[in-house]
DNA sequence: AATGAATGAGCGTTCATTCAT
DNA sequence: GATGAATGAACGCTCATTCAT
């Protein structure tokens, strides 16, 4: 029954990518990884020091992935900030740059988990990525941000990213639905009202 | 080292409020309960018959009063429903209006609680309130819910609440920040721009 | 709300009595025996200082007469023991004699109590009474007990007490039917067939 | 530490059914089961899924065959239904058909624990099986059950068992004195006396 | 590489019991 | 005399984790 190394140790990581995004890490035991992989709790062991360590596992390639592109969104936008006609004209095509726009790093199931994460030794990394993501939508939305909007504004991206993948097994689906929702949260409820 | 009854019970329930607030239902353990009350398990259990009924007794009487509250607001609304431009004018001058309107019942912990609530027998009762609530941002969006903007529009609510709750002990405060984060979806993160 | 002390006593008596005999001794909470006496835990406590003291103040009269009963029945039966011809004559007509033999004091819910009893203090004393009970069951079948039939015999009559009591609360009608179980045993199953 | 399974497992079953005997499924706690099999709660819930599981796994083979058991013999009995006179013939000479009777079956310490039993989702089962028990034991008396007397033949019948299982773990020992006992049963006390 | 036996801490809950009021 | 607040041990059970095989 052996299979090839990197082919359990993948869908251990699937599995357990897709329970974390649907309970929230705290919430999914190795039980039912072991269980949903085909595979020993044991074996999971084998492969990954702790819960921790396939936590981190499943994470730290898309925190380094999004960190980058945070920085060059963040470089592109010095150059040449929007302007608010500017930002209406992209929310309203989105369509059409999204997959050349940094917020294609987004539409992940992993940035789903490390945003409703709320224990692991990551939770620290969480903050700082959080923190910047804030800069920037401080600096997108230009103002004083005494209400920490910004920090709601994750949240918000969070249930909506959560929403569209759990929904949407077609990442094209997924797509077009962030897309809608991100528009609406852009140009606000009552823009909806007829 | 007895304490006047109903000084222990409020303690028990505050705490429990708070800490199902943050860490969710689910994740709060009676022994967390019991050490910040500055009491025993045993005691919660000779108040509470168990961690449910704890809960129930937490969530009952905000359920009544917020489905109250909704039932009014959908009655007005079905006498005058609003227009786009009154929406606009409302959420301009929300500080005004937010004690006379049916938000005003939102702003709880225990709202909190119950949107994030993922077991427990009330999460019937969580289910239908929230399905009434979808239907009441259907009428004020007045459009066709394809994208379950309702859905996604009820989680935000539950992080705003969950935000302002936390970050501001003052209530004012508390309602001050909310009618700020409720414009800011009202209006869209652009109208924001300068 | 207060009664008369005697009152009450004898209904945590009567209550405990009647749930000890039904669900034996350790399986009966306190709780459940202040629920139906129509106090509080701690109210019993004030009668009793603990679940033990209980179950003696409710055994120990019983232990008491029934000992008193054994020592006069050995004592007539050493003064002329029965033939087996007699103790037929006696098991068809026992109907008149039973008020009068020392079998009476066996027809008592507090008798199936003690003879299910599996912890408690008194175990010692059960222990002794059902020896010299034994005893006097080795006398009557005046046999070598190498098969420890009277051991056998004695859990029987538990079984018995314990079925005629509960089925019926009129005391006549446990009495007719203990009698019968009672001759049964006497005569054996093989002597009912026909 | 680790023993091999099948060892271990056999253990925590044997551990289990004695105690389950002896106090009865209800008083024995997993922690004792553990204790007397040198192993861990934890080790214990490795191999059964919860208590319930471990008492199904004891008691569901024993069901399976004792039901068996009744079946052949009821079938025997009414092909040639004994005759008193045969009934008396058969319980003098027991020794020599008790391997081959039905009755063999219920020399097991799972059948004290089925006749004790007293929760657990295996009670449907149980009484069904007292049920047929009664029915045959009515037809084996053949009489009007109004006394229930087939009720408490079979709690006579657990006493029985409980009794020669504990006293005797030579299984030998314990038929003989198995066999004793039912036929004091079958032809009463008072045949016993001189 | 893979299994699954084993551990111990922690969970929600019940219980007998104590004691201030 | 009566109440009920408070305690701590034990219950059945789950979990992350370790380790021999």
């Amino acid at each position: 029954m052996q299979v090839k190394k990197e082919e359990i140790r993948q869908t251990i990581i699937d599995v357990a990518t897709n329970e974390f995004m649907r309970m929230g890490y705290e919430n999914v035991s190795m039980r039912v990884i072991a269980y949903k992989a085909n595979t020993t709790i044991g074996n999971i062991y084998h492969y990954f020091k702790n819960k921790e360590v396939l936590l981190q596992t499943i994470l730290i390639p898309v925190f380094d992935n999004i960190e980058n592109l945070m920085k060059q969104h963040f470089e592109n936008e010095i150059k040449c900030p929007l302007t608010q006609k500017e930002a209406l004209y992209y929310a309203e095509h989105l369509e059409e740059f999204f997959d050349k726009s940094e917020l294609r790093g987004f539409l992940d199931k992993r940035i789903v988990i490390i945003l409703k994460l709320e224990s692991s030794s990551l939770l620290e990394r969480k903050e700082k990525f959080i923190e910047e993501l804030q800069e920037h939508l401080q600096q997108h939305i230009r103002m004083k941000d005494d209400a920490h909007y910004s920090k709601i504004v994750i949240d918000v991206l969070a249930d909506c990213l959560k929403h569209v993948l759990i929904e949407h097994d077609n990442i094209n689906d997924a797509k077009a639905e962030f897309i809608k929702l991100f528009r609406l949260f852009c140009t606000g409820f009552i823009g909806q009202m007829k």
